[in-house]
DNA sequence: CTGAAAGCGCTTACAG
DNA sequence: CTGAAAGCGCTTACAG
């Protein structure tokens, strides 16, 4: 049905090779004489002739498409990764596909050996798998990619990361200074890397100050709105309550607002509150957030800048880690503990 | 470098054929000695033997792969569209993916030819493109696809929507009888059905109530947060203030959240508030939003049954729409007019 | 029951 | 300068 290099072939009379030679505006060292060219300019859009990629990728072994894996594109932390990644790709000439894993291993496994399977020259992955195993072979295979905003301890892959131990420790200490004493903190367990990072930043944070770690205040969980909600319900319920809290995602975050609600605290004057947040959100909600702030749009242009880079040079290139700066912004969402 | 079905025929000792029809599991009309069957999984997993899924597609006619087309993956509506898609998918046995248009048509344009080059079956699209004629190009060339959300008047192709004349009708009927007599109307103007039915629900409404029509209330503007600013800011500075307002989309409304919140306005004691929302943002909000709540998880699945198929009988099936009915939620974003 | 061949739609080294 | 052939990695109708 769809019309094909032999058709046109036909129609105008060469060799459908001719005809690819013509299209591919190869003219170096190669001269066709300019009627049978127009000839067959002519005949392309007449068909409306365009070529089968599967089959030019299939024969030349590359597709020209890059992917992104990402855990949930409802968090805008990974809408704008996406969008600045597509940026990159159009000024390279590649195409773009987003696959979300919707914080689901399995799910990122098959999406990954799936666009592997379909021959995409490379992924950016933002990943929740929590073996690394599964990357390990990845990179044994050969395979190009990424990882973005997560990553593994010492993995041998490309990733561009920011600085969650330190993000985290200054975000702490920011509280500590306020006068809290009593500091939750919430945060996704799935990402091996990152979570640890975390939860360092957050106990070094505290023994710095000489402040006693109490395993109540902390919760590693799951990275939906949901599992921020129950996390959050855990902490409230506490029967010595904390006055601030530090939450890691906006996923999270969205369910650690409603919690509050429901137990009737108000932020900042009950608790005060630190997210890891992206401004798009911020209309959204009642007071600005005291937050940590990736470089999100820059992390999209480096792992793409390291993905072409490897797709290129496949196994000769050395492995590349870029760990960009955070800004820490202090908006009202959090403020001095009662009493100091 | 990646091992294919010749490798592993030269391993076992048998014909790639033999392979081939081992791993399709077709064992109705062909059976292999179970030795070398045995032999044939051994050395499939031994040398991590994995099909090159593009050659296959290409023989097949069939990539087993279906895509999405948003405009933005920011609003949430469409992340809730995606997931509902995907795990269609899943059942069906289909591969899927996301690409993201960022409200811009020559994105979508591209995207979709891309899509199409590379032999995805069939797309569900959440059109931004303003002139028809590129979709019904793809109708002519018999290529599936369904619109979801958002179409065209009388298009021949399959889709699935809400009554958005129906719905805004209601809505603004709503705030006629709690009393408003200035209502402010802001809609994204990319998308032709839905917007002029929305605006002659907007205006219906009015002339029902014997209200007059006034065209500094209503703005047709882009489908970005930053539209959604500056077409209420403008409203916000109208000599005669409106007392309500009703906003079509949730990237929209971020914005005007935003106007709302620099002109200094409280909602819903200056400003009656009326969304089109989905219950994701809710939490970030000080405010349940009284919205129009489209059945987005129904719509993705029954674009996803209208998409397969649609794939599977081409242009034997007759074309289906499929409107499927919004709710009405009452929050406490809207008040009765004052003095009324 | 299994092998050899053709073909999906391209591109490109090899002839002429 | 252009045609004919081979081949990318599969699947399947056709032989044997």
């Amino acid at each position: 049905m769809a019309v094909t290099l032999k058709d046109i072939a036909k129609k105008v009379g060469v060799h459908p090779s001719t005809i690819s030679r013509v299209l591919s505006g190869d003219y170096e060292n190669f001269n066709v004489s300019p009627e049978i060219r127009d000839s067959i300019y002519k005949a392309v859009k007449e068909l409306n002739y365009v070529p089968n990629e599967m089959a030019r990728s299939l024969r030349l072994k590359k597709t020209q498409m890059v992917g992104l894996v990402v855990p949930n594109i409802l968090n805008p932390v990974f809408a704008e990764l996406a969008h600045s990644i597509d940026l990159a790709c159009d000024a390279q000439g590649y195409g773009f596909v987003i696959c979300n894993t919707f914080e689901n291993q399995e799910k990122e496994t098959k999406y990954i050996n799936m666009l592997k399977s379909r021959g995409i020259d490379g992924l950016v992955i933002v990943p929740v798998q929590e073996k690394r195993a599964f990357f390990d072979d990845l990179i044994k295979q050969d395979y190009p990619f990424v990882l973005a905003l997560r990553q593994f301890d010492d993995i041998q892959a490309d990733a561009v990361v920011t600085d969650h131990f330190q993000d985290v420790f200054k975000a702490v200490e920011y509280l500590i200074k306020l006068g809290h004493r009593h500091i939750a903190f919430i945060d996704a367990s799935q990402s091996g890397f990152v979570n640890k990072a975390g939860e360092k930043g957050y106990k070094q944070a505290l023994s710095r100050y000489n402040m006693r770690f109490d395993h109540d205040l902390i919760q590693s969980t799951g990275a939906t709105s949901d599992s921020g909600y129950e996390a959050a319900r855990q902490i409230f319920n506490l029967p010595h309550r904390p006055t601030a809290l530090m939450v890691t995602s906006d996923s999270l975050l969205v369910g650690v607002l409603k919690a509050a609600f429901e137990s009737g605290l108000s932020i900042p004057e009950d608790l005060s509150l630190v997210g890891c947040s992206n401004s798009t959100l911020s209309p959204y909600m009642p007071f600005s957030l005291t937050a940590i702030s990736q470089p999100v749009t820059e992390i999209g242009e480096k792992a793409a800048e390291l993905l072409f880079r490897r797709i290129e040079s496949k196994t000769d290139a050395s492995v590349k880690k870029i760990v960009l700066h955070s800004q820490f912004n202090v908006g009202d969402s959090t403020l001095k503990a009662f009493g100091s």
